[in-house]
DNA sequence: GTGTGTGAAACTTTTCACAGCA
DNA sequence: TGCTGTGAAAAGTTTCACACAC
């Protein structure tokens, strides 16, 4: 047992979703050095070095980094994958029309709604389908990221449900904090939070 | 200058609106420990303690804290605002019909479009201004905060705009890295970004 | 010369552990 | 006795500064 950590920060993580957005903005086939991706991003310039340096040493000493391939590297790190959402509300429906998914890799295989109104109907030629499909849906397209844009009152039990049909990883815009078991990985996206945040420091300055 | 530091770590602003939400689950009037808040929010019950000394000694020893007066505080930290919404498309149309700000606190003081044929049309009773009127709209009206909920090509020269005609905060949709200068704050909300960690994390099982 | 890769220093954040108060 | 408030230790993150490769 001589060294066993090769892994790659959790805040570095966050970031490479920002250098790739910034590489986008480049022309391809040129070279960028850590000092203007920095300035693109609004971070450090050994930050990104550092950061970039977890991916294996990309950069050429004296030039830069190749952008298209930095650019296949951050990709190959962050991946793809199928995903479904869950609520076809007024978030739920925007997210299922966004296109900015599948720019990125990522499948839409399944929008679900409990409301029979809703069911059968479609939202930009996806069918919204009811929720006693779900934990089949889930395990037979293989997906691997749910999507909860329900009501705060039935995340929980949706959470519940995904985490049962197996999936592991899931997006929450539903203003609750949920409880899941410890392998389970949830991101929170709150609207709410994110204008409390902004306000605390508008209010000291 | 013998000390100069009672401010509040950012790390700490973030999770006061966590703490805000679990103490919603909770009834009125009743006290809480710091470790009953850790569970319900997913962190470590000497995290709790430190981040609510921040906001002064709320806690009675042996008993834990006043839920009520807790809430109470927490919501003075963070405070409510007036906001504008940028792009009355599928995603600023969402969020205009999103009643969770006005429980926070927020108002919605203006929801803009720059597409002729929905200037004028009205979202959930809110009419949709058009571009012209966003600079005196927003000093009238004395918005604080921007919610830029268009396209990414449009989003640089909203966030232009905005901070040209004094908002200092903006809440970014927008699937690219602004570039404002220091005074202004923004936050990132961006959904392929959010669906890219989670898998990162997939992959590393 | 130019700009990466990286140890080491500085700083921030989390967690521990326990004194002190109801 | 039970749980907060908080110094001090541990862990994690950022920044510096410079050797080294192109």
């Amino acid at each position: 047992l001589i060294d066993v950590k090769p892994s790659i920060p959790r805040v570095t993580v966050e970031r490479l979703p920002i250098y790739l957005q910034c590489l986008d903005e480049v022309p391809s086939a040129q070279w960028i050095s850590s000092e203007n991706l920095a300035a693109m991003a609004g971070v450090n310039p050994a930050q990104v070095r550092k950061d970039l340096s977890y991916l294996g040493s990309y950069g050429v000493r004296g030039v830069g980094y190749d952008v298209d391939h930095l650019r296949r590297q951050i990709e190959l790190q962050l991946g793809s994958g199928r995903v479904a959402i869950i609520g076809a509300g007024n978030l739920g429906a925007a997210l299922a029309k966004y296109h900015g998914f599948s720019e990125r890799g990522f499948t839409i295989s399944g929008l679900f709604d409990d409301d029979p109104d809703k069911v059968g109907t479609y939202i930009d030629d996806r069918i919204v389908e009811p929720m006693e499909r779900l934990e089949s849906a889930l395990a037979e397209r293989a997906v691997e990221i749910a999507i909860i844009a329900t009501p705060a009152d039935g995340a929980q039990e949706v959470a519940e449900r995904v985490a049962a049909a197996g999936v592991t990883s899931i997006l929450n815009f539903a203003p609750v904090i949920l409880q899941v078991p410890p392998h389970i990985d949830v991101r929170r996206v709150d609207l709410s939070t994110e204008l409390q945040i902004l306000s605390f420091y508008i209010k000291r300055r």
